[in-house]
DNA sequence: TCTGGGGTCCTAGGACCC
DNA sequence: TCTGGGGTCCTAGGACCC
């Protein structure tokens, strides 16, 4: 999917649409997740601190994250995909392999191409948000097909043309290399594929390393074999936040890493799995970051278990100076436990239950929590006005624009008191406007 | 007003075992 | 009358991806 987040948030707010967006971390040390295209231009992009990309661009609409939203788009996009083949590998929310072979296509330049832009035609149907195809006969080369592609292209890439159109690209295009591999193959003169590959292996292996000198080589010589792999269990359950100021009271990281392993541990629930690692991260002050693990006898989903391991690998860590994220993260997982079912039974007693969305937004202070945040984005429902979403807030005051995804022009700007009680936090409207009377 | 959050895979050293 | 060789598990850190 081209700039999926932003795109997605274009369709929804019409106003937006042409208009440089960028959907990320609102706060003090916020990221950009994604840019969308008119912000790029003005150098915004992903991982950037979302205070950096204000000073670039302004005049951008910043908008927090609706992963929900993100979600269910997702799911319509991955449904198209299981409709051509068995084989759908998802790499992320807006991304994934599929292997036409094993769905049936046949395998000749013209056939692959209409289905390609056949699907194209589909997700942008169905999703109202467009996505960009790459062909290609294996994981590695259809990936860079689709680099190539977006946004909103299709890029196939004939066999046995492979080599000629790799060689003269940087090695950063190819999946798996890095700043830091680049940085290392730079230093030894290696700049671009067709370099790396006349490195030979063995060169390779002795500045990369065995697996990834010998995967690198494979590669950059066009070999590529891996399967797309339909579905892979989850190693590993983790949550993680970075504070808007440095903790500094010991008490309060204890408390925050407490309900951090809840918080994991409602995830691990909900998969329906345990784990016999528990892990802990801590991010100082000064940036530098550091893991603490401790393996169990026995796989658990115990909250309990897992907030008391969280303390005991926290007690051998200095946080005098301040700590700017904690981190806490459950892996061996499996899809069963075998503790003590006596403990368990003990342990479902006291333990509060702690599911995923069930606070509420908290206000950064985290005293008595009673005003509700208007974060940028997000929609609401106003009851005389109807549907609309935040442009922003602050001051006691909340800004909404009061238009819908079918809207066809933009919206009315209101501003109203963040207490006015005919203002509500709504669900977000689906991107395509449902057809009365179709039956579905 | 620098630097999110959720993952995967690899490496390297020490413990431990046969 | 120095120092084996493999294998697995655990821990910590780092690169990379979206």
């Amino acid at each position: 999917m081209d700039a999926f987040y932003a795109s997605v948030e274009q369709a929804a707010k019409p106003s937006l649409r042409g208009k440089p967006v960028v959907v990320g971390g609102i706060g003090p040390r916020g990221v950009v997740a994604t840019a969308s295209y008119e912000a790029r231009v003005f150098g915004v992009h992903s991982a950037m601190a979302t205070a950096q990309a204000r000073r670039l661009c302004p005049n951008a609409a910043y908008l927090t994250p609706r992963f929900s939203l993100y979600q269910k788009v997702s799911g319509v996009v991955m449904g198209l995909l299981a409709e051509l083949s068995p084989l759908v590998e998802p790499l992320s929310l807006d991304e994934a392999f599929v292997d036409l072979e094993a769905g049936g296509v046949e395998p000749d330049p013209a056939a692959v191409r209409a289905v390609g832009e056949r699907l194209r035609r589909d997700i942008l149907a169905a999703t109202g948000v467009s996505g960009s195809v790459g062909l290609a006969g294996s994981k590695m080369l259809a990936k860079i097909a689709s680099e190539q592609a977006k946004p909103d292209g299709l890029v196939l890439i004939e066999p046995g043309t492979e080599l000629e159109l790799l060689g003269p690209m940087p090695v950063r295009t190819i999946p798996g290399v890095g700043p830091a591999t680049a940085e290392t193959l730079r230093r030894a003169g290696i700049h671009t594929v067709a370099e790396t590959a006349e490195a030979g292996e063995a060169e390779l292996v002795r500045l990369l390393g065995k697996a990834h000198g010998a995967g690198l080589h494979a590669l950059a010589t066009g070999h590529d074999d891996r399967p797309v792999v339909a579905e892979r269990d989850a190693k590993s359950v983790s949550v993680e936040d970075t504070f808007a100021e440095d903790l500094t009271d010991r008490t309060r990281v204890q408390l925050e890493l407490a309900r951090l392993a809840d918080r994991c541990v409602g995830r691990l629930r909900a998969a329906g799995r345990s784990g016999r690692t528990v892990v802990i991260k801590v991010r100082r002050y000064d940036f530098s970051t550091l893991t603490r693990s401790e393996t169990l006898r026995g796989p658990t989903d115990d909250p309990a278990v897992v907030r008391e391991a969280a303390a005991r690998l926290l007690a051998g860590v200095d946080t005098t100076e301040g700590v700017r994220l904690l981190g806490v993260g459950v892996s061996g997982l499996a899809d069963y436990t075998q503790e003590d079912l006596f403990a368990q039974a003990a342990a479902a007693e006291t333990a509060p239950e702690a599911e995923g969305s069930a606070a509420p937004e908290r206000t950064e202070d985290d005293g008595a929590s009673s005003v509700r945040r208007w974060l940028p984005g997000l929609d609401v429902v106003h009851r005389e006005l109807g549907r609309g979403w935040v442009q922003g807030s602050g001051l006691g005051r909340v800004t909404v624009r009061f238009e819908e995804p079918w809207s066809v022009v933009p919206g009315r700007v209101r501003t109203f008191g963040v207490d006015d009680p005919d203002l509500e936090p709504a669900e977000p409207v689906p991107l395509i406007r449902p057809v009365v009377g179709s039956g579905c």
